[in-house]
DNA sequence: CGGATCCTTGAACCTAATCAAGAAATGTGG
DNA sequence: CCACATTTCTTGATTAGGTTCAAGGATCCG
């Protein structure tokens, strides 16, 4: 974890931090105004962390909010047992913690290399007050998480090994940037990197690591997808990998 | 559905209709002061709605949005073949809407006799623009309702038949509201009646129906609840159905 | 009391989990 | 760059938990 940037001059209308910023505009910096973004920048710091690396612990307390600028963060849930859950799975220019309560009762974690902008805790929860825009994004992102989990409830609840994996499988293709997609021989074909890996596909998706496998395996010889590498996918048809999905 | 109660006078500074409403307090009226307050009044009605009763529906525009005073409703996904989701439940004071979108991609059903507080989606969002407060309310219980969908997520994803069971009961039995629970012989002992019949709770946990049968039946072997007339459940001891979630 | 709905129980089946082994990919140090 | 160790992934055989199919029993309501 090594930081990058540090703050900018105090009268700098936009941050150097915060010009190339994918959160600038997506993300909820969005709201900010300039003397805000500036604030907020001052006392943000862009680090690189490593794929593992743990952003947020369940009953530790939080001492620090980010913005995801690229890479993948996974939120999940453990049992004490152990039996664990992908409650979620972040992208840029998405905002990780939780307002408002003193501790998550999530771990947050860094799936792939993942490129961040953090900034404290107390920071957030006073700029909230001061602007009710920023709020808004944030309640914003709340919903479609909102949406994501209870899309994945369904998932969970009520498909079968074959339509999990390929609901799985279009929701990254759906996350994959047109442009970073990889280079198809058939112009129409899509394809793209799995951030994750099969044990974690079996944790997002309430299965064994073997079933992933074993349904993997069957897209293929079903001709729906092809496997390069274990990791590198390609969809020749996008609409035939939607119909497997069950909705 | 019929009306119970009209707007009040204008200049009336707590409005007739909130004055005993249990969300004036603890949900998103708690925000309002007392001219925001009229205004909503005026343009809202309380209804009591039967169980059935579909609220809102997936693929519907919203029209209007409502608060609910007493009773549960339930929000459901459905894929195309009909296979079918709980993927919340809600309770007084819970708002019930979704807003800034013009649709709900979910079905919100009464599950039981239902008292409501309705207003126009549009009177809604101009008030957000007005209150920031109003949107803090709104906010907290997106996050709440975000807790409780990742909760179930695990339950979905790792938990046995068995432990899917005894965490619903432990659910319903803490949105039980001391007082309104049923009399134990043993001063101890819990009780509730629960809402859903053996089909929805099917639907919530991702189970069959005979399955939930099945399982209720087991942990009544097992001394862990009593079951009366069908819905009606004894738990000696909290502690003991505790155990059985898995976490 | 009769009909409908809701719930329980049993038997057979099936999907995904578990157990087990080996293959492929990745990373490391010489 | 290669040999080796480690992690990741695949495949097979077996098992088990939950579903499906089927029937009968409670409960509720007019």
């Amino acid at each position: 974890m090594k930081v990058l940037k540090r703050a900018p001059l105090e009268n700098d209308p936009v941050p150097d931090l915060c010009r190339a910023c994918k959160a600038r505009h997506r993300g909820i910096c969005g709201a900010l105004d300039a003397d805000q973004l500036a604030e907020l920048s001052r006392r943000s710091h862009k680090q690189v962390v490593e794929a593992g690396k743990t952003l947020l612990d369940a009953e530790e307390p939080t001492t620090s909010y980010s913005n995801i600028l690229a890479g993948v963060v996974k939120l999940s849930k453990m049992l004490p047992d152990g039996r664990q859950q992908i409650v979620g799975l972040q992208f840029a220019p998405d905002f990780v913690g939780r307002p408002f309560s003193p501790e998550s009762s999530l771990k947050a974690e860094a799936v792939t290399a993942t490129v961040l902008c953090t900034f404290p805790r107390n920071l957030l929860e006073r700029m909230i007050e001061q602007s009710s825009g920023l709020e808004h994004r944030l309640y914003l992102q709340a919903l479609a998480e909102l949406d994501d989990a209870r899309d994945l409830l369904l998932t969970l609840g009520r498909k079968t090994a074959r339509e999990r994996v390929a609901t799985f499988l279009l929701m990254i293709a759906r996350h994959t940037p047109k442009g970073e997609e990889l280079e198809g021989e058939a112009e129409s074909e899509a394809g793209f990197d799995l951030p994750l890996t099969r044990a974690e596909i079996a944790d997002f998706l309430g299965l064994t690591i073997e079933t992933v496998s074993r349904q993997l395996t069957k897209l293929k010889s079903s001709g729906v997808i092809r496997v390069e590498q274990n990791r590198r996918i390609r969809v020749p048809d996008m609409e035939l990998l939607a119909a497997e999905t069950g909705d």
